[in-house]
DNA sequence: ATTGCCGGGAA
DNA sequence: TTCCCGGCAAT
């Protein structure tokens, strides 16, 4: 049972704990330097999570590159493309040849398995693929079609399984460890919601990292590019989040034009109008018609504005989140989830329930702060600190230890966490404490073993998650002196 | 099964 | 002293 205890740590940490110290006190300390390190390199170990950040972001980089090799390709006239939706979405404008190509081949790829895939190889031209090609430099569309013709049929080719995982992720650390901002701000906007979000980037984006969503949620956006493969993957998404009705959503699909030039976000809800706006206001060609090779195909995606979907998954979050102030900041998390880019991970990435346990993190720790502002004792401050919630939020509740954690028991810890969070800055000091009067002088509990408090102690507080909060006294197995009776 | 913490021990 | 944990009672 006590050797248990040990193991209840690694718990929150999970595998990464592994190779690591033993759970104590000061492992725990050296979170915030995990942390830095992961945040650099992209690591995944974490036990609180944090990490989870930096490898989500890794997905997004690496979806961006794609997309951004996507436009390179087209411009320099290279070819090779992947499966990504930007890729098929042009598609659906007027090449419709090849959209068939697209589809007919697509569903070669297995349901679970990420959208496109990087080849290591290329890993170089990865920094290359910021560069946005020159619209005027486009050759006639006789030309065009036959590279689009053969990029696709290289894509699909390129689609292989074997090869993705390694190089994905070893470009994503790399970048992320980079101004990967940068870079992702230069390259084009892939079809996925939250490229978007990022392209428009920096002027709108809430305090939060989270790329994704703040952007687009704003706009009360959710959007999925079409094709079975994404429609399969907003199912899951569902799944994910216990939705009863996964195929609801279908109803209140709305089909819109996105700009995809950069930064630009105009979304229209015709192909023609869109293609009008690209050809005029990026492409500088003026008049409405005249000349169009079909090269606007390439700059603006189709996607499917779902309107059920913000509500849903306010209501999903609603819910669990009595703390949670502002569930805004949690959305951005299903654009992601969505995209292609977190499907090139390993399978048990794929799996990993981010939307699920995302918000239940973010809860836990605002509870925490709520905590702070109300408890009379000061809190290490290292994971939390109120004036920075956000960012430590964005970042916390991607936590892959966490959200493992989610699927199976602890979701409900943590969320009986957050329910006596809430409560105890109130009671903490009055109430509990004259409850605990009474019941101990009522109660003829004799002896040595002191009755047991009713107020909630750093363990039941905080969670084995963030053991480093707990006070000294909890984390020696001793009486709770933060919360006492 | 989990939580709180006493008692005791190692460093 | 500081830190950890076995183990037990309470929940």
């Amino acid at each position: 049972m006590s050797s248990k205890r040990l193991l209840e740590q690694p718990r929150a940490g999970d595998s990464t704990r592994e190779g690591c110290e033993p759970v104590t006190g000061k492992a725990l300390k050296t979170n915030a330097l995990l942390e830095a390190a992961l945040t650099n390199s992209g690591k995944e170990i974490s036990p609180n999570g944090h990490y989870y950040t930096s490898s989500r972001e890794r997905h997004y980089i690496h979806k961006k590159f794609a997309c951004g090799r996507e436009e390179d390709e087209q411009s320099s006239g290279g070819v090779l493309k992947h499966g990504c939706p930007a890729h098929r979405l042009i598609l659906n404008g007027f090449r419709l040849q090849d959209q068939t190509h697209m589809e007919a081949l697509s569903p070669v790829r297995g349901p679970g398995e990420p959208g496109y895939h990087l080849p290591s190889p290329e890993t170089p031209h990865l920094h290359t693929s910021s560069i946005i090609p020159v619209p005027h430099d486009r050759r006639p569309s006789g030309l065009a079609d036959k590279e689009v013709m053969a990029a696709t049929v290289l894509t699909t080719l390129s689609t292989s399984p074997l090869v993705l995982n390694p190089s994905c992720s070893a470009s994503g650390a790399e970048l992320a460890g980079k101004g990967w901002k940068e870079s992702l701000s230069a390259s084009y906007s892939s079809s996925t919601s939250g490229n978007w979000s990022w392209d428009a980037s920096d002027q709108s984006v809430p305090s939060t990292p989270s790329p994704p969503l703040s952007n687009d949620a704003g706009k009360s956006f959710l959007l999925s590019s079409q094709s079975d493969d994404n429609i399969e993957e907003t199912e899951s998404t569902h799944f994910l989040f216990e939705d009863p009705i996964p195929r609801k959503r279908k109803n209140s699909m709305k089909v819109m034009f996105k700009c995809l030039w950069k930064n630009c976000e105009k979304v229209l809800s015709t192909s023609s109008g869109i293609q009008r706006h690209i050809r005029t206001v990026h492409l500088g060609r003026n008049g409405d018609s005249d000349y169009s090779d079909g090269e606007e195909d390439f700059y603006y995606s189709e996607i499917e504005v779902n309107m059920d979907t913000l509500s849903e998954g306010l209501s999903n979050l609603t819910p669990t989140s009595p703390t949670t102030s502002g569930p805004a900041p949690v959305f951005p998390v299903f654009p992601v989830l969505t995209c292609d880019a977190s499907r090139s991970e390993p399978a048990r990435m794929i799996h990993t329930p981010l939307s699920q346990s995302a918000p239940s993190a973010l809860y836990h720790i605002r509870t925490d702060h709520a905590y702070q502002a109300t408890t009379p004792v000061s809190i290490p401050s290292m994971p939390s600190d109120p004036p920075h919630s956000e960012d430590r939020i964005s970042v916390s509740w991607q936590s892959p230890p966490v959200i493992y954690k989610a699927l199976s028991g602890p979701m409900t810890q943590i969320r009986t966490v957050s329910i006596g969070e809430k409560r105890q800055p109130v009671n903490h000091t009055t109430v509990s404490k004259t409850h605990a009067n009474t019941t101990s002088t009522a109660k003829p509990t004799t002896g040595t073993r002191k009755p047991r408090g009713e107020a909630k102690k750093c363990r039941k507080v905080y969670g084995m998650e963030k053991r480093d909060l707990w006070c000294t006294a909890c984390r020696w197995k001793k009486a709770c002196q933060r919360f006492t009776d």
